[in-house]
DNA sequence: TCGTTTCATTGGTCTGACCGCTAGATGGAC
DNA sequence: GTCCATCTAGCGGTCAGACCAATGAAACGA
């Protein structure tokens, strides 16, 4: 019996797969600051005999940090796996994966989306960053062109949102408001195509953007973040409760 | 010459990868609802032969989605690859990584801390989720300890954040607060670990601490929103403007 | 000198093999 | 008949080796 009273606390000691040893690696050497944007991995095979695992191991370990937006393989004399960043792919594929999944509840989505708009808003506000603007502005042409295909209103719809989060200047917001309503893009497509008053309803998008844009643009944040909240939820109702859905809450994909 | 004067646009054709292909052929199935969590996939060696590509292809993509928390992979008979509900872990990875490679600002992980948080604590008071009060008492009652040490008093205050987040009764908000915070652990411990007026700092965090959990559970929304922006953002200057810390945004690691 | 060809290097893919694990079938001891 | 140890089939985990595809640079010829 051990002396401890409340025992050894034996730990379950997971022997960790090859990838997992190689993913650990290369995170390390990141962590440390040996690799950085840009940096150049060492050839697959090196890396293998290096790590003493076999080359399946550090190609699925590379799959994994590529897939995470953290590394790029590109074959040839030239070519390699080095480090690369762009975050934002990976945080919508999962985002969309977990969604369809409903791990994450549709409802709790739209509070994240407000809780987040709703700063971008009141930040953009104030700060009016030059690109986010003109985004902003330009989406705005192109939902208010006459004509207007569903589908080109909701790439419209999604870049003014991705303009507004970028005009509040916080990098890691905009990421998570753009991949958020990046993963929602094929649901609300799929809401705007069963639409049956679709010349009511885009007239309301319509003006209600520009009003979000309008507010920004003249420094009114705390109306700017009222009226981001307002379309979020009412375009949010109209997406969970169409009539012509069927029940469920992922319907639209069903 | 084409007829079209803006040129028939060709498109790259990027051929996709024999992983990126399977990848789709799951998340598609998942998109469909004909695969939820609990459901088995069918052995990697039937599902090659049926996707028309090599197992290494099918093992690399189920890799990508185990890594995003969407599958999980056990041996034996009973064994399989099955789709699994834990999107955390996931997250976490994936703000450590980016935060390694400076793709994002320490500045911008704290401000959208900020805002994440600040929602988190006013509907909290409101809401009260019991869960997430029990969690942060428990966290409290370990600060307060005496002689606890640095890592034992890091871990109850990541676990007070998660339990803010969980109490505000949204899981995506929660999911963001919480990978955020625990992406951002080991840096505090560094921090935490180089101070030198360690009785004097872990004191007035302890209080922070309790005034924040107080406002909570007396339903002061805006008070408490108000003392963890203060207390994030002051945490976060004592961790980057640590003079013990040598220059550069991520020093700690280096 | 310039264009063409060849070549080496790298990731991309596939094949086939063997290992370790585990629920359930098997079979013997009582 | 009951219970326990053993065996077995099927699965993921890993590996080695081979060949394909892409690519830039060096070698080569007009």
């Amino acid at each position: 019996m051990p002396s401890d009273p409340s025992g050894p606390d034996w730990k379950p000691l997971r022997r960790a797969s090859a990838h997992e040893l190689v993913i650990g690696a290369i995170e390390e050497q990141i962590a440390a600051g040996a690799l950085t944007v840009g940096d150049l991995l060492p050839p697959e095979r090196e890396l293998a005999a290096r790590l003493g695992v076999s080359r399946a191991g550090v190609r699925e370990a590379v799959r994994v940090l590529e897939s995470h937006g953290v590394l790029r393989s590109r074959p040839g004399v030239d070519g390699g796996t080095f480090v690369t960043p762009v975050p934002r792919e990976a945080l919508t594929r999962f985002l969309r994966l977990h969604i369809a999944l409903s791990n994450f509840a549709l409802e709790d989505v739209v509070d994240a989306r407000v809780v987040l708009e709703r700063a971008s808003a009141a930040r953009a506000a104030t700060s009016h960053a030059e690109d986010g603007m003109t985004v902003m502005r330009e989406a705005l042409e192109r939902m208010e062109a006459p004509g207007v295909s569903r589908e080109d209103f909701n790439a419209a719809d999604t870049a003014f949102h991705s303009g507004l989060a970028e005009a509040s200047g916080s990098a890691v917001s905009a990421a998570l408001t753009v991949s958020i309503r990046t993963a929602l893009r094929g649901l609300i497509l799929a809401a705007m195509q069963r639409s049956t008053s679709w010349e009511a309803v885009s007239d309301q998008l319509r003006a209600e953007h520009r009003a979000i844009y309008d507010a920004v643009a003249a420094g009114h944040g705390e109306l700017a973040a009222e009226l981001v909240e307002r379309h979020i939820r009412s375009a949010a109702d109209d997406l969970h409760l169409d009539p012509a859905a069927p029940g469920g809450r992922l319907s639209p994909w069903q």
